[in-house]
RNA sequence: CGCGGAGUGGAGCAGCCUGGUAGCUCGUCGGGCUCAUAACCCGAAGGUCGUUGGUUCAAAUCCGGCCUCCGCAA
């Protein structure tokens, strides 16, 4: 089969390694466009595009695919189908006509479940137990193809989104291999989805990762968990903006958001049900660290709020 | 040149402004107390103060370059 693979962060690296080892020709990889990142602005290359530029495969990098160029690139390479892993942008009817198998889609939970662009988070965000990966024939609709295959993949406790996101593209790079074989093979059935039991999962946005401490332990433990590596959950003190890293249930009580005190094991927060133990944080310009760490040479901030 | 913070024994920090004996908490090692201990007491080891030039009688401290790490913003 000639692929034409469309994707652009870590998650979808795995699969396209995948796809080549099977014996798949890539004729050419479709990535967002670099943005100037990081400290200092630096433009940086998407995950996908470096790796394809080491395997020499061409990279295309397209702002939209509303124009011409598009089908300048689909005429010129022409694929025998497009396979689609979080690529970040709407492919156009005409895009999804274009090739002979038409366009397949690596989606990164149990669809109908969590159809958009942050299904890994919200499932952590949401203290799923279960996850898992679906390959779905893909239309015009956000996430709503009809369905060839699916797999499953248990959320541990400590899981959090950077490591589900890991294991998913484990799991999904070889369901997405198996799919791609039994289309070429005309082995596959699509199976519409229930629209009734869709739920959306929507970007996840900076703003949303601040904790708040009214919540419940178990709530307050989801947000930590769900937003690593990014955007990192975070509370406000009197030493500055705390990034938390880790944390899990304490055993003590007290006012929502009051400073309880140091453990052996992190920094004891009231929550609205108990309290949690932070043990890995941040400090603002500091370094990641253990509270225990931090306060050997820090005032305690014993008994003030957390905000 | 987007804004800002930081680099000091194994860990986390103070000292820098107002140059002149390297400090604190913890850890490590040894000893003591104790029925016992992660508790307490006493003692010890361990640092080219990120790097490189400069100013000075003298630089962790003042000035310039470089390297590394981090927060914000994107």
């Amino acid at each position: 089969m000639k692929i034409l693979y469309m994707g652009t962060p870590d998650f979808a690296v795995l699969p396209l390694q995948k796809l080549m080892e099977a014996g798949h020709e890539i004729v050419g990889v479709v990535t967002r466009e670099d943005k100037p990142k990081g400290r200092g602005m630096k433009v940086i290359m998407t995950p996908v595009k470096e790796f394809a530029i080491t395997r020499g495969v061409p990279v295309f990098q397209p702002t939209t695919l509303k124009n011409d160029a598009i089908s300048d690139i689909l005429s010129e390479l022409k694929p025998d189908i497009i396979v689609v892993v979080a690529y970040g942008k709407i492919l156009p009817k005409y895009v999804l006509d274009f090739p002979e198998y038409g366009c397949v889609n690596l989606h990164g939970s149990l669809l109908p479940k969590y159809r958009g662009s942050a299904p890994v988070q919200h499932a952590v965000l949401n203290g799923d137990k279960l996850s898992g990966v679906t390959t779905m024939l893909m239309n015009e609709g956000l996430d709503t193809g009809d369905i060839l295959f699916k797999a499953e993949v248990v959320i541990d406790e400590d899981d959090t989104s950077e490591s589900l996101f890991d294991k998913l593209s484990v799991v999904g790079a070889e369901l997405l291999v198996d799919t791609v074989k039994a289309i070429s093979e005309g082995n596959v059935c699509p199976v519409p989805q229930n629209d009734d039991e869709a739920t959306y999962a929507p970007p996840i946005l900076k703003e949303n990762a601040k904790v708040s401490w009214a919540e419940t332990s178990e709530k307050i433990i989801n947000l930590i968990r769900g937003s690593f590596s990014w955007p990192i959950a975070y509370t406000d003190s009197e030493i500055g903006r705390i990034k938390i890293y880790k944390a899990a249930k304490g055993t003590g009580k007290g006012d929502a958001g009051k400073v309880l005190g140091l453990t052996d094991d992190g920094l004891e927060v009231a929550t609205a049900d108990g309290s949690i133990v932070i043990s890995l944080f941040q400090v603002e310009s500091g370094k990641r660290m253990s509270p225990v760490d931090y306060f050997r040479g820090h005032p305690r901030i014993d008994g003030t709020f957390f905000d």
